[in-house]
DNA sequence: GCGATCAGCT
DNA sequence: CACAGCTGATCGC
């Protein structure tokens, strides 16, 4: 939960993301995301009634954040005093002091954060220095050597101050598994309970917040089922995410809610209430999306845990991990840091301690910077050994040593001033042994515990009970393997143009602009869409596509070992990993993953009575689009725009209409001519012109391609 | 009645 | 497995 009080030392005028006390007095606000922890006071009436008396007042944020905030009525006054930026376009906005006429001008940046749908970071430039408001960020490690606006004349900018997202800054928190695994994981899971009947149903326990959308559109894509959500009019202009979910309940993908939403899937029932329609009692299980963290040395293991007979939980974090922070720090070295966050269990001044050799004077030695774009960190194949060996020189172990106790957070001073305190001497590190792990092939099974993600016991212990699951896992598998096997032959190449999840498209305001190929497989799924999903509810004709159990869920309302774990078992998922960090998944068998047809059956097994009073239809007048998108009759000419118009078009537009495009397409190659550091790993052109040509063609880019990539390491 | 704050819960 | 937000109790205005 965000404790940042609102306001940058650099530029006190501007309040961000606190709009309460001190800040009612701002000249600007900002807001970078949608979640309440940064909205305090954004709605009570003393700030409304400023902004009446006001002419210059305004509220930044991005154009997603803004859709979303005004779809709230109690938002709705902010109406005429919000202003989208859209992200990656610097924007120059004067702050006026109304009573005396004064004005400083700052160039403002979005940055996309990842976060959630229309969260971004704040870069501010001007007279005072430049300094960046990261708001809730997880970026990937790498990702920001790419955000070209972080940049000039080929080197990152001189940042004065990052005021960061510190959730996760602490050791103990040192890796979570990325998106692309953790999805994977939650695709493999549903994909293993779905198949096995229509009846056979999945609930998302996703928290009441915003930064689900990319697990709803990714599953919804792999199934081609949409998710049941209670509302949906937040996304009533964002078509990326609309074309994905729904309101009709007759689906096998739920992440409806109720405020007693346990007690129903403990009562075998749906939040939404939807039962067989025929009395066949609905199979589900359900999934919690929660954060899992693992020590440095810490073996990773599963990004699905079993939590009891029909739940689980599955690896899933808005918040970037503290290696992935480390690698944003140390590329963008600022001068100061200053967190947002106090970390669970620490103080503020833990954390002030963590962060000292992470800021520029620690970590650069005093040298002058100079990062040519690109240079320090490319994206690295995160399921690949990870061998920091940067990491000592940038970090004191010490910190390693887990806090024995809690340390209550002491309210800090708004520009609390560093300690100065020192870093105790490295040579009390406790952990230079410099253990290099083997290579982290991920499966996805799932253990059957809870498990632990403490430091304390996290090293024999821990792996020892992994190894024995995954052992056991393997025996009592054989059957799952085959059956999944079959399926997965049968499905054939369709699978191939499986793209990597483009998390962009969900985080950014415009639809990102696809490459050719991209967008010839866009265009495919597209027609899949259009032509298969009407068989969710009629009678599966090409059975032959489909997993078919034998003889198999009949007792259990879980997974069984031979259903679930059979499959996972199959689907050791390798992947290799392209610079710009967009990421291509196949299995240990060089097929890729599935896109599975469901063997569903018709709609009349629904029972699609309204008959718990429950979930309103907020949207029920969607039309289907020929392109493919859903669209409401009511919303504005701007959707409409939207839905008809191609990335290509919108491309050509922003050209003719000279609306600056600062923003290069990361995912072309230009990104593969930016200079490398000597001990980076770039791999050479031709190799990148075989790995593209292969990409282009649709096919699934091997680890052994990626291998020799990497010059044969591992 | 409304808002702020906190405990409890998930 | 700890993020984000809801509910309900309490207090003050």
């Amino acid at each position: 939960m965000s404790s940042f009080q609102g306001r940058m030392r650099e530029y006190p005028s501007a309040s961000i993301d606190r709009f309460d006390r001190d800040n009612l007095l701002a000249k600007a606000y900002f807001l970078s995301h949608c979640h309440k922890d940064h909205m305090k006071g954004l709605r009570a009436p003393v700030l409304k009634r400023r902004l009446e008396c006001s002419l210059k007042l305004k509220l930044y944020c991005s154009p997603v954040t803004k859709e979303i905030l005004l779809t709230s009525s109690k938002y709705k006054f902010w109406e005429n005093y919000i202003i989208a930026i859209e992200v990656e376009t610097p924007t120059q906005i004067s702050l006026v002091d109304e009573a005396t006429g004064e004005k400083e001008d700052v160039l403002v940046t979005l940055l996309p954060a990842g976060h959630c749908p229309g969260s971004v970071m704040f870069l501010f430039e001007g007279v005072d220095g430049t300094v960046l408001y990261t708001g809730d960020f997880r970026l990937a490690k790498g990702e920001v050597a790419r955000m070209e606006l972080l940049h000039s004349g080929g080197r990152v900018k001189d940042i004065q101050s990052v005021y960061l997202d510190t959730t996760f800054c602490d050791p103990r928190f040192y890796q979570i598994p990325s998106r692309e695994e953790c999805l994977n994981g939650i695709l493999d899971l549903v994909r293993s309970w779905i198949t096995l009947s229509s009846y056979h149903v999945v609930w998302l326990n996703c928290k009441a917040a915003y930064g689900y959308e990319y697990l709803f559109t990714n599953l919804s894509e792999e199934f081609n089922l949409k998710v049941h959500l209670n509302k949906l009019d937040m996304f009533k202009n964002m078509p990326e995410i609309l074309h994905h979910v729904t309101t009709e309940r007759a689906t096998q993908i739920h992440a409806c809610r109720h405020p007693r939403d346990e007690d129903f899937i403990r009562g075998n029932r749906l939040p939404c209430g939807i039962t067989a329609k025929n009395g066949t009692p609905l199979r589900i299980i359900s999934i919690k999306p929660s954060t899992m963290w693992f020590g440095e040395r810490t073996k990773r293991t599963n990004v699905i845990v079993r939590t009891g007979e029909s739940s689980y939980r599955a690896c899933f974090s808005f918040h970037s991990s503290f290696s992935e922070l480390r690698d944003f720090l140390s590329y963008v070295q600022p001068v100061s840091i200053y967190p947002n966050v106090v970390p669970m269990g620490r103080s503020y001044e833990d954390v002030k301690k963590i962060l000292k050799p992470l800021c520029r004077k620690c970590s650069g030695g005093g040298e002058p910077i100079y990062k040519p774009l690109g240079k320090l960190k490319r994206s690295r194949n995160c399921f690949s050994n990870e061998e920091d060996g940067d990491y000592k020189d940038l970090f004191d172990d010490s910190y390693l040593i887990p806090l024995k106790q809690k340390l209550k957070c002491p309210q800090h001073s708004e520009f609390d001033n560093e300690t100065g305190a020192l870093l105790q001497e490295r040579d009390q590190t406790t952990n230079t042994e410099g253990t290099s792990e083997p290579p982290i092939i991920l499966n996805t099974q799932f253990l059957e515990c809870e498990e632990s993600n403490d430091d304390d016991d996290e090293e024999e212990e821990d792996e020892e009970a992994s190894t024995i699951h995954t052992k056991s896992e393997l025996n009592s598998a054989k059957e799952g393997v085959i059956a999944n096997l079959s399926s997965q032959l049968s499905t054939g190449e369709k699978a191939c143009v499986t793209e990597s999840p483009r998390w962009d498209m969900f985080f950014k305001a415009e639809p990102v602009l696809i490459s050719e190929t991209d967008e010839d497989s866009e265009v495919a799924r597209e027609q899949e869409l259009g032509s298969q999903s009407p068989k969710l509810f009629s009678d599966s004709e090409d059975g032959d596509s489909t997993y078919h159990p034998s003889q198999t869920s009949s007792q259990s309302t879980h997974i069984s070992e031979q259903e679930s774990q059979g499959s996972f078992l199959d689907t050791e998922i390798h992947l290799s990993q392209n610079k710009t960090g967009s990421v291509k998944f196949t299995n240990t068998k060089d097929k890729p993953l599935l896109k599975v047809n469901p063997d569903v059956e018709d709609s009349k097994n629904w029972d699609l009575q309204q008959g718990d009073g429950f979930h309103p239809d907020y949207i029920s007048n969607l039309k289907y689009n020929p392109t493919g998108s859903l669209l409401n009759n009511n919303i504005k000419e701007t959707c409409s725009e939207h839905l008809s118009k191609s990335a290509d078009c919108q491309q050509q537009e922003r050209e003719q209409n000279s609306i600056p495009v600062s923003k290069p397409d990361s995912q072309n190659t230009s990104d593969f001519e930016i200079p490398s550091t000597p001990d980076s790993e770039s791999p050479q052109p031709e190799e990148l012109n075989v790995l593209y040509n292969k990409l282009a063609a649709g096919k699934t880019v091997k680890i052994e391609a990626a291998k020799q990539l990497r010059g044969g390491k591992s």
